[in-house]
DNA sequence: TCGAGCTGTGAAAATCCTGTTAACGCAGGG
DNA sequence: CCCTGCGTTAACAGGATTTTCACAGCTCGA
């Protein structure tokens, strides 16, 4: 069985709630693309967690990634790019190289 | 339980008498119909919440929307322009793409 | 009976999201 | 240096979704 989260997901002033298809930065929701959520939601339900492009990918698209496949990297790139706006300071996602990606709450 | 709003709401200029009927912006009532002041309402109670197609069908309209039924679609439509005559220069509803809207006090 | 305004619906127009490719930068090894 | 491998991100086309327009039916006073 899959760790089950509770509802809300705490990180800093970041906050998720998936139920809601909600993140939000200090109460303010930020306009993320459904992709762009299932991504952060998956990445922010294993802190500090290492995961396979092949694990995130299962989660988020259902599937194998075929060969070669950049999706969870261009998606990624695309939620850096509007947590960096939300919150300047902080560097939720960290690259693991030839691995995959870690979520840290505290950047 | 959900949370029960008292009589007057308001955000910036804009402030909403359901009792009365009445959506006024610096004081000055805006012309609205009634499906659109039910959707303003409805909006305005859950400032910052993602609402689905679904609960604004099921406030403004009492029931349930059929397949592919857009009057929410329309009549946010049809809000906006009203709101962004007598507001130029707040956008209060704001689009999630693949959910619903969000009304934001503050624009 | 007429006209004005409200409503819901269909559909065209506008906008946004998605997946994919490719260009670019960077680091390490030869 | 040059090459290679890897991650990052700009750009793009196609598809999906949203926005807006137009219209016909209704209601309600004048």
């Amino acid at each position: 069985m899959e760790t089950q989260q509770p509802t809300p997901l705490s990180a800093g002033r970041l906050e998720i709630r998936p139920q809601e298809h909600a993140a939000l930065v200090d109460g303010r929701p930020l306009s993320l693309t459904m992709r762009e959520l299932q991504l952060l939601v998956t990445l922010a339900s294993h802190p500090q967690r290492i995961m396979t492009r092949e694990e995130l990918f299962a989660s988020v698209w259902g599937s194998q990634p075929r060969r070669d496949d950049r999706s969870v990297d261009v998606y990624v790139s695309r939620l850096r790019a509007k947590l960096g706006e939300a919150l300047p300071e902080l560097r939720l996602i960290h690259t693991h190289n030839g691995i995959g990606y870690r979520f840290s709450p505290d950047g």
